[in-house]
DNA sequence: CGATTTTGACCTGCGC
DNA sequence: GCGCAGGTCAAAATCG
């Protein structure tokens, strides 16, 4: 219990109802890497003078793993309305992808929760929507359940 | 004019 | 030790 993720794909090509699949897996390879947790060396951050000077990396309080959760949705756009302000700080191509593979984070003062956005090469409507960590704050939408995202999800796909 | 995106550079972990 | 792949930063550009 190391890590859960969850795995949320809703198709609703096949059938006519929303069936949505929620699961949870352990590790996906295909989507998730959770096998080194690397923790994130904004913690403490140095002053950083000069370009050689590397940061000194502050391992320290390495226990505690955020939770990520992926949400694999078919929809046209990546970027999918979830009631929270993203902004985006970086973009890179992924070896087995023709896709490039966004990477947001939320704009608020002490939250930090990151999110990535990948987008299948071989399937261009799959968009793996991996959330990293956990919101303290109130979202600024009315976000009452997955069952107001997921409608979103509809109304963009269709 | 402030907030956000773009985009290249940089850093780090891992495999060879 | 070097190169690759993934992740992040930050300055410039762009948008509202």
């Amino acid at each position: 219990m190391d890590n859960y993720n969850l795995l949320l794909s809703s198709n609703h090509s096949s059938s006519s109802n929303n069936s949505y699949l929620l699961q949870a897996s352990h590790a996906d390879p295909s989507v998730l890497s959770e096998s080194q947790e690397e923790e994130k060396k904004q913690e403490s951050y140095d002053e950083r003078p000069d370009k050689e000077k590397k940061k000194s990396t502050a391992k320290i309080a390495n226990k505690i793993r955020k939770p990520r959760f992926a949400f694999q949705t078919r929809s046209k756009v990546d970027v999918l309305d979830d009631g929270y302000r993203w902004r985006k700080y970086g973009q890179k191509a992924v070896k087995n992808n023709n896709f490039p593979r966004s990477y947001y984070r939320c704009t608020h003062k002490d939250c930090s929760v990151k999110k990535q956005v990948q987008r299948l090469s071989m399937d261009e409507e799959i968009v793996v929507t991996t959330y990293e960590g956990v919101h303290t704050h109130p979202v600024v939408k009315c976000t009452d359940n997955f069952e107001n995202i997921l409608n979103q999800m509809q109304i963009y796909s269709s």
